[in-house]
DNA sequence: TTGACACATGCCCATATGGGAATACAATCG
DNA sequence: CGATTGTATTCCCATATGGGCATGTGTCAA
């Protein structure tokens, strides 16, 4: 198997920073296309492209206006990642981890100080 | 260009639901390998990529101990997606929008139905 | 009708994925 | 030492990406 198509889900879809930025940039209204591609600086079928995949996994939503279609933001296939991540906000705000994981490593580095001469991983 | 990798950062790494439920699962506490493997029910040197891709972006870090190799998670490289989707958290629990959006619809249905009879898109 | 404008799609390509399978490496055991 | 256990790396492959570029489609104007 392959990666994962971007139109899976929100996860997938928003990895892409471009598609982020229209995002960001439908969050201050509905826009058409050369609106954002304007503010893009993107060619216009790759804006349209990720505008599909947007459209797939349900976070942008279109309305036809005259030649134009006109793209809005739909934030709720965000929740999930939303939820997800919200789980780990005590984790890096914990400094207490930290100072635990700064003694086991000084204890495992006078180990291997004692074994060889630097290891140095990475 | 091909699709960004998954090691350019954590929305990309994070991507990938196995290298979540990683992660999730390192968030109860230090892990050897094969811990993670049994948990997961992937085969070995599967979890030794994601591992490494979760270690590129900094979410996971080893110590070495004896012949394991135990992982720990850093949830602080998670915080830009934190800060980034926690911005939208008033766009989906705002039901006034919706009520905007739904008469828009509407309006705009009628206005298809006037010229043409049912587009059905999507 | 023709033409111009706003978008969407199709095609080509380099790239990297994630899984499977085999193998390399490291540390410990006997 | 050789054997075994715990992990990492390598190779193979099907798949889909995202950008560039050309073209199709729909709408409005003259």
């Amino acid at each position: 198997m392959a990666r994962a198509a971007t139109t899976t889900d929100a996860f997938n879809a928003v990895a892409e920073p471009r598609r982020r930025q229209i995002l960001d940039l439908l969050a201050g209204g509905e826009r058409p296309v050369n609106d954002l591609v304007a503010a893009l600086g993107l060619a216009q079928p790759q804006v349209s492209k990720h505008l599909r995949v947007l459209r797939e996994v349900g976070l942008v939503e279109v309305r036809d206006d005259g030649r134009q279609r006109l793209y809005r933001l739909n934030a709720t296939p965000l929740r999930p990642i939303y939820d997800w991540v919200r789980a780990y906000e005590r984790a890096w705000s914990a400094r207490f981890d930290r100072l635990d994981m700064v003694l086991e490593e000084l204890k495992q580095e006078e180990r291997n100080d004692e074994r060889d001469g630097e290891t140095d991983d990475r």
